[in-house]
DNA sequence: GTAAAATATCATCACTTGCTGATATAATGA
DNA sequence: TCATTATATCAGCAAGTGATGATATTTTAC
């Protein structure tokens, strides 16, 4: 019996949201602008990437919605596109508090959980 | 100047988190197991997915902290580790309702620029 | 015991994605 | 104008990741 019947193009769209949280690089720039508006180059200096590198970055989170860039000048300031990102980010890291042990582990596939003998038969 | 000093492993941590949520298929499952417990079967059903990729993604949600496992005889139960899990989604799906314009062609291109106004010191 | 059902694991492959380095564009000031 | 600064774009590569199909494990039924 089919449970949910979600349109596939919605999950898609939520999972390319949800990319934006996704990877350390980007979640460091977002923690970043989580106390204000920062230029490209600050948010190089803060997060200790390369330009290009954070430049991409906020391409896509600009993409995703999560982030809103002005020009000034020669300069780009980026700031949170909404009070909601950090709202996820609070939860995320308060139900982080209580299931990290797990996530370090979460690496991959079915790795984890025992301690095996590693013995077996070839 | 060094604005934020974020560890790195929380940061890999979070991001790690967050990719229980950034695959389509993976957000399938989410959101069957919202209404509640399922097993194994039924989340393939309602998923449309294969028995062996819906128990890895299974694993890797449980890995994640996003899903508890339960053991009934032949069968295993599914169901959301907190309550927050449904939270998170809620907020990403009423900030998306706002964006989601943008969200479709979060690929690598900009978007566009708007006026600036905004004014900040170095 | 054997067979069947439910789920998990593994190898493999194709595709995606992040990073680097080089270059391009844009704005400012001399 | 030209040089400089700030940011964006692009090609190429290396590593990660999801899907499939086959097989293994576990539990129940016969």
């Amino acid at each position: 019996m089919l449970l949910v019947a979600k349109s596939a193009t919605g999950l898609a769209v939520k999972a390319k949201f949800f990319r934006g949280f996704s990877d350390p690089s980007r979640l460091g720039i977002i923690e970043a602008l989580r106390d204000g508006p920062h230029t490209v180059g600050k948010i190089t200096a803060a997060t200790g990437l390369s330009q290009s590198n954070v430049s991409n970055h906020l391409g896509c989170l600009r993409g995703c919605g999560l982030v809103v860039a002005e020009r000034q000048g020669r300069y780009m300031t980026y700031h949170l596109s909404d009070d909601r990102v950090g709202d996820i980010l609070a939860l995320a890291e308060s139900l982080l508090a209580d299931v990290a042990r797990g996530v370090y582990e979460c690496t991959r596939y079915g790795v984890d959980q025992s301690t095996p003998e590693d013995e077996r038969s070839e």
